[in-house]
RNA sequence: CGGGGCGUGGCGCAGUCCGGUAGCGCGCCUGCUUUGGGAGCAGGAGGUCCCCGGUUCGAGUCCGGGCGCCCCGACCA
């Protein structure tokens, strides 16, 4: 069923046509709003008790309003709604069951390379914060505090945990005595809270799902060696999962993680041009296991303080693929996540027929056997509605089986990433177990190939400041920095624009900063980010 | 935190200026006809008009206070 957007009163219109006159909306001043709609009323003739609205079946266009295009999409995809509490979501069936795909393809990989989960509490000790001097003051703006329980005043505050390093590194310092207790690789599925400004869904919301690796080593290089694996981990997620291409790269020190000595980072590029961190890995150093006292002894019978790892991925990066694949028609799930990779579609108009091809229908449904897929029964709305329904709610592949496949003993498929006939065939139903998983492949490659298209068709390599300032209005910019602090601010201040990160993969040689000119050895990507 | 806007059936809104039976569209329910790209007709259900107080014979509407939400700017996965 198409649900209308939730729009909430006062909220600014999207700009597209009038639906009363057709007169293309501006963004009306609030002062002129009421004159203007007064002039409607009197071309409309007779809107006797008010003007008909007609429901919004198509979502805003991405390049006309693409934050409107965004919310109304999540909204009507049913992934997420706006819960009661200000800032928070609710992440609906559809949406979560995404996100288990999503924490399946990752999960494997964890255990695959060595780690455990675990469950940590969710309530902090306020001076567990106060240990690790970077990370409180990091962090400390957007806590959420619990002063009274259980109808006493606390004798100390609980902070809602906005990370675990804190609790993690006071257990790590009770679990960990020699080096035969190294390395310890814990990872924590949770929900964290940040009790952020401004949010929006699933991008920046006061409380978030995700997970959080935390790791303990004996080595500098080992800790440094874990950080650099795991962000290699999620951009193989990334790419190889959600079909989102991302620069691997690391960040500036204003925008590293409070309490890092490195952070790295994937960051993708979405629909419209900005960037997205999309997954952080940080080397901690020893900073937390000096303030907790995290400590073994090595080979030798010396006390050594141990290196620490963190790293996360949260459901942020739900966003992150409605961003990047998502079109004028809703959403495009990458093929190996989507809830459902087929959705079956019959068609039929008389009793007969209706037999016919739901008899098919269950056949096609019972030949996919290692495929997910949805069989939509639902009477009384038509194919036609069924087929904008799965567009916007981002299937794969869609199959349509009606009175004519029945006949020819055919199917018709339609891949969601190639709307109309462009994406449409007709196959023989044998032919259809071997062909689904063919076009889901298909699929996968396309819409990373697109997605790294649009990255690169976005991306410039400035010859001076001016032309930085321009480019970052309209993608990503690489460009040699000097790595000062001031150039960063310089540019954030001018253009909005910051250091994505410093990638991995660089040309080589040296130049001079895109600011100030003085000497460089690394390129940066500048861009604005969400 | 600053600036702006808005609270009226599930959703989007009109009604507020000028007080007098609470309305429209969509959605929802039932029935019939429909169904290869967002179906049609008929009938029906559904509202403490954000909250508290005041003015008044009478308040969705006027006055005072509060709460909430959204959008735009400074901080953030």
């Amino acid at each position: 069923m198409p649900v209308v957007p939730r729009r909430h009163r006062g909220e600014r219109r999207p700009p597209g046509r009038c639906t009363r006159c057709g007169v293309p909306r501006t963004t009306v001043r609030p002062a002129l709003a009421r004159s203007a709609r007064r002039r409607h009323a009197v071309k409309q003739a007779t809107p006797a008790a008010g003007a008909p609205t007609v429901a919004d079946e198509r979502l805003p266009s991405r390049s006309e309003d693409f934050a409107e295009w965004y919310n109304q999409l999540v909204l009507r995809a049913e992934l997420a709604d706006y819960a009661p509490v200000r800032g928070c979501m609710v992440v609906r069936p559809y949406g979560w069951a995404l996100w288990e795909n999503i924490q399946a393809a990752l999960d494997r990989r964890f255990k695959a390379t060595g780690h455990v989960n675990a469950g940590f509490p969710m309530f902090i000790p306020m001076s567990f914060l106060e240990k690790e001097r970077e990370h409180v003051e990091g962090f400390s703006p957007e806590l959420a505090v619990v002063t009274v329980a259980g109808g006493e005043e606390l004798q100390e505050p609980l902070v809602v945990r906005p990370t675990s390093e804190t609790i993690i590194g006071h257990m790590y310092a009770k679990w960990i005595k020699s080096h035969r207790d190294l390395p310890v690789l814990i990872n924590l599925w949770n929900s964290v809270v940040r009790w952020e400004k401004r949010t929006k869904l699933f991008l920046r919301t006061a409380e978030f799902y995700w997970q959080e690796g935390h790791t303990a080593h004996a080595t500098a290089e080992e800790g440094e060696a874990e950080a650099r694996q795991m962000l290699e981990v999620y951009a193989d997620f990334a790419e190889n999962e959600a079909a989102v291409p991302v620069i691997k790269g690391r960040k500036s020190e204003s925008e590293k993680f409070a309490g890092a000595v490195r952070s790295y980072t994937i960051e993708a590029m979405m629909g419209d041009t900005r960037a997205l961190q999309s997954a952080t890995s940080h080397d901690l150093g020893q900073n937390f296991a000096r303030a907790f006292d995290i400590q073994y002894l090595d080979v030798s019978n010396t006390l050594q303080y141990c290196w620490t790892t963190s790293w996360g991925l949260s459901t942020r990066f739900v966003g992150a693929i409605i961003m990047v694949h998502g079109d004028d028609q809703g959403l495009v799930l990458p093929p190996r996540l989507a809830p459902y990779q087929v959705v079956v579609v019959p068609i039929y108009r008389t009793d007969e027929e209706r037999a016919a091809v739901l008899a098919e229908v269950e056949r096609v449904g019972r030949s996919l056997r290692d495929v997910r897929v949805r069989t939509d029964l639902r009477d009384g709305v038509t194919p036609g509605f069924k087929f904008n329904d799965w567009e916007m709610r981002g299937v794969p592949l869609r199959v349509e089986v009606g009175p004519r496949d029945v006949a020819q003993g055919t199917v018709t498929l339609a891949r969601r990433d190639l709307p109309g006939r462009e994406g449409k065939e007709t196959v023989p139903r044998d032919a259809v177990p071997a062909r689904v998983p063919e076009l889901l492949s298909d699929i996968h490659a396309s819409i990373y190939r697109r997605a790294l298209r649009f990255r690169e068709d976005h991306t410039v390599q400035p010859a001076g400041y001016a032309e930085l300032a321009e480019a970052v209005q309209r993608g990503f910019a690489l460009a040699w920095w000097c790595g000062d602090g001031a150039c960063e601010t310089r540019v954030k201040d001018e253009t909005k624009a910051t250091v994505r990160c410093i990638p991995f993969d660089q040309p080589g040689g040296s130049g001079r900063c895109i600011v100030c000119g003085r000497p460089a050895t690394e390129r940066a990507i500048f861009g604005r980010a969400y």
